[in-house]
DNA sequence: ATCTAGTGTTACTTTAGGGGTAACAAATGT
DNA sequence: ACATTTGTTACCCCTAAAGTAACACTAGAT
């Protein structure tokens, strides 16, 4: 009673693969440390009736152990043997689908032009992907020093293999990072800093243009985050050409 | 058509948490690297009306990524990231819901006297158990070479710290392990062989007598197979004499 | 021995989620 | 202008799981 059950811990065993009664049945249980079906009713407002089907389950697949007798007394396994078989299971089958996946899609060609990512992991991955693949040279524009400085490990390794171009909206926002930044023209931070198209405001976080022939920009919708790859040669060195008349001239770099 | 799609995949993707429907949808897309709605719905047979928002789905999870227009095409991430991706959330829960349960139960104190174990896996996590925690002297009575032969690691390195005493029905079948066996006497044997209750036939395939305060026994039933664990010292000193006139008088050595 | 409270079982209802089907508006192509 | 395809919506069906109620059986109390 006193012990009130956490459901955030209901809700963790329903992700291991257990149904809701069963992962309180089972955390009753553990916190019971040895008790009757009654008793695991008592503390878990599980009906009664389903408690015996539930425990008949669960000690089958181990989790617990029984005391016949009436009534039936049960005890939880520890629930680190438990917990470690489950996740040795699902390891398994991680490898297993892996390898399935992979025969299947020999390898990614990337092909195609445009493509649209609308998850938040998604984006970042891809960025990741991005920045890793980058060999020459790597244009940034970005108008989030925190989004930014999500990449600051790759950026920094980047840094000594390629010719990092960095160009920000407001130098100050970024002075924490250790990387040279440039900064773009007033005129151009006025117009990207709020794009209204059909009401909807767009705001360009991030853009990279990596050499010279795959780009990502991520902008977001409202609260929502999404991103734009191109990977046409032609747009990317169009997208260049702006980037290098958006820096103030006095900063682009002669060898450019 | 050709490449027909493996159950056995869609099977492992569920147990990753995706439905049937996501599963298939989310394969046909790595057979076919990018699709439209139409060429995932004819590969995989999945209702077309269902494919639009199972794509979506999976998109704002960022197995996916988009290219909008009509028709809109679809273009699956590498599946090393996302099964990746899936393992670590996996992993990150299982370490979260340990620490949950762990900050329920102190520790196990193994107290009462009697336990039935259900689940074959249970079983052997029991017994390596009783093994680990052993001291001084263990006696082991198995009539199923098979069996013992899983726990061969574990008795050798017993056998440096306590009293190892094997018995086994037949000395013959056990003669692949290198361990020193007794064997019981004909009387026993026979009478052990198939014990008959209310028509089902056991079949006692392994005791165990740990310190002599710890015993468990593994007997099938019918094709089940189930342990009883006995914590009760007097029970335990009791089987330790029975064992004690079960071997062959030869056998017996003085210093018991 | 009888009564009563508690144990264990069974059958039934309800609910929610996933899957399947059909119909339709919008977009595209001829 | 027409036919086809795309994308969306509204349904139905089925199952797994949860909740409910009733009942036979046991064990202890009188």
């Amino acid at each position: 009673m006193f012990s009130q059950i956490n459901p955030q811990l209901i809700s963790n065993l329903e992700k291991l693969g257990l149904t809701e009664n069963e992962a309180k049945a089972y955390v009753g249980l553990v916190s019971l440390r040895e008790a009757t079906a009654r008793e695991i009713h008592e503390l878990t407002n599980v009906p009664r009736a389903k408690v015996y089907e539930l425990l008949k389950v669960l000690a089958k697949k181990g989790y617990l152990e029984v005391r016949q007798g009436t009534p039936t007394y049960f005890r939880a396994v520890d629930p680190k043997q438990i917990i470690g078989k489950i996740k040795d299971e699902f390891l398994d089958c991680v490898t297993e689908t892996l390898n399935q996946l992979n025969e299947l899609s020999y390898e990614l060609p990337k092909s195609s032009p445009v493509w649209c990512i609308q998850s938040e992991w998604g984006i970042k991955n891809r960025i990741r992907e991005i920045l890793a693949g980058a060999k020459e040279e790597l244009i940034i524009f970005s108008s989030s020093p925190e989004y930014l400085q999500e990449f600051e490990a790759e950026l920094q390794k980047l840094a000594k293999t390629c010719r990092l171009i960095l160009i920000v909206n407001e130098l100050e926002r970024f002075s924490s990072m250790p990387f040279k930044f440039r900064e773009v023209t007033k005129e151009f931070k006025d117009s990207i800093n709020n794009i209204v198209i059909d009401g909807t405001q767009y705001n360009e976080e991030l853009f990279i243009i990596a050499d010279g022939k795959e780009s990502i920009g991520v902008h977001s919708v409202g609260n929502k985050r999404e991103a734009v790859v191109i990977r046409m040669p032609i747009v990317c060195y169009m997208q260049k050409l702006i980037y290098s008349k958006v820096l103030e001239p006095s900063l682009i770099k002669k060898d450019q």
